[in-house]
DNA sequence: CGGGATCCGCCGCGATACTG
DNA sequence: CAGTATCGCGGCGGATCCCG
């Protein structure tokens, strides 16, 4: 019976194998940091093309400068994007996926089509729920 | 130029065809919700079948129980998951997925076995960007 | 056993102002 | 143009106590 569970037990409570475990969830690792509320908007956006830092303000229209400056950060130092300054004047900064990033963008892509196609059922079943728990 | 843009635009920005548009996004209306600290670590463990409210507890060690409940019930909203109780002395409650959560499940997996096979190198990124900016 | 109620710290995120 | 600095709020999430 516990057997079942020690096949997801990894993924879920991490890897005890060496050191405390936890912090060692693979998911967690992941998840945690493209689970905020802009990355993965930002991580469609570049998988189109490389944008720079205007650009990408112009295309999510209700990011603040301090949020898009921070995620591109993030996804930088995660190893998903690469940062490019081309010493102009004015500076331009060129944003692009690593390889790295696009293939998380591939492993993306199939929960974001997922998205597309059911987000109308998620807003129906979260409008009967509310109206039954009036 | 802008042309390129617009194949994402609908995705990033929300579909304006009808009312103020960005809260019509497709991506924001799922991922928001399942980019919680636990959503996805609960829906991986239903995904191997249905669980019962103290073992889902055992099985992900550091959630509180305030957060196992809410976690719960927010999926329970969405439609992901299908709350019952067993009317029995001390009652039992047990949870599984539904059809929708299931093939939210399966749209997920691809990014878990990414998560499960890269998190390594994003760990060093990590390390090595940390490095650099020291 | 499976919660609900309350209190509270932290920090994600936004708004604004300033800079090279 | 592409940021940095500072301030402040709301809410996520943890700890604790109580209940049927």
């Amino acid at each position: 019976m516990t057997v079942a569970i020690t096949r997801f037990q990894a993924k879920i409570s991490g890897y005890s194998g060496d050191g405390p475990g936890l912090e060692n969830c693979p998911v967690r690792t992941v998840i945690d940091h493209i689970g905020g509320k802009w990355s993965t908007l930002i991580l469609l956006a570049l998988s189109e093309k490389p944008y720079r830092f205007g650009e990408l303000r112009r295309l999510v229209p209700d990011i603040s400068q301090r949020m898009l400056t921070q995620t591109l950060r993030d996804l930088e130092r995660d190893g998903y994007a690469l940062r490019t300054v081309f010493p102009t004047k004015p500076p331009s900064v060129e944003y692009r996926l690593t390889e790295l990033g696009q293939s998380l963008f591939a492993a993306l892509c199939g929960l974001l089509d997922w998205a597309e196609a059911n987000y109308l059922a998620v807003k129906e079943a979260r409008r009967s729920f509310d109206e039954r728990n009036a």
